[in-house]
DNA sequence: TTAATGTGCGACTAGAACGGTCGTATATGT
DNA sequence: ACATATACGACCGTTCTAGTCGCACATTAA
């Protein structure tokens, strides 16, 4: 209930990992999986899915491996989480072609539709650069209160 | 991924029922079970967890039910959820008893944390009174900023 | 006092979602 | 040619979720 898949958080452990190497050289999914304990094949099937969205580049061949396509000041978490859970639905009901049987009824999808959209916006302007950043950083402390 | 079970979205719709028919009689699970088109057995245990934590009072015996044991606009929306998921974590490495086997080397922890408080604040500042208020509302409007 | 109408609660089941693996195809640098 | 990568779909076991059922207990109206 409420919670990010494990998929997501390895992306976002991934699109982290690949912003603090920037520089360097594009890395395999198998160093970066290794060095936070997850599964290789997992790991990949996660950039795989980043790859897709364009939020990393692949390169193939030997030393190849993955590198952030855009700034990590331009990625938001929201869509790392997006790119590999779908899209961030608070209700099944949320959208127009939902599968929700009692749409006339329902009285609570409006109100539940602009709490949705509240935390897309707080995902949303949560950027990877700002979760590489110190953690007194004060861009982020102005978003707890 | 990130979604409401649905027996949080049939605890919301229950309370915002209750909080508008709070003068009158106390509602039956089954009565408003009936009225959203879902399960009386199912609403019921909705009702029931929601008594457990107070924020619903149950009243046994023929023309019974169910009131709210509190004000509307003294509920939030995350006390409802809450009642009925427990606690509202968006990973499962947020609590320090968690099973998370790579809290030493997992660098989202923290960011996570921060995230996951914003979250718990948008959630814990949209009231019952609030959702059954015009859609129009200006203290609603003013969250989505 | 009895019947009707409620809640309370635990056991149970079917089905979907999730986490994870494997095999194979494809691309690329040496 | 070969080693090292990604790409991708099929597959599988486990867990979570939604929903049902049966029975016990409480209250009230008649």
């Amino acid at each position: 209930m409420f919670k990010l898949s494990k998929k997501a958080d390895y992306g976002l452990i991934a699109v982290k990992h690949l912003a603090l190497h920037r520089r360097d050289h594009a890395c395999s999914a198998n160093e970066i999986a290794e060095e936070y304990g997850i599964s290789a094949t997992l790991m990949a099937k996660v950039l795989q899915k980043l790859a897709h969205k364009s939020i990393v580049a692949a390169k193939h061949g030997s030393s190849g491996g993955y590198q952030l396509s855009k700034e990590p000041s331009q990625i938001s978490a929201l869509e790392v989480i997006s790119a590999i859970d779908g899209p961030v639905l608070i209700t099944s009901c949320v959208t127009n072609h939902g599968n929700c049987d009692a749409t006339q009824r329902c009285s609570v999808k409006e109100p539940l539709r602009r709490v949705n959209e509240s935390i897309l916006n707080v995902l949303g302007s949560v950027t990877i650069a700002q979760m590489s950043e110190d953690p007194q950083d004060p861009s982020l402390v102005a978003l707890r209160t």
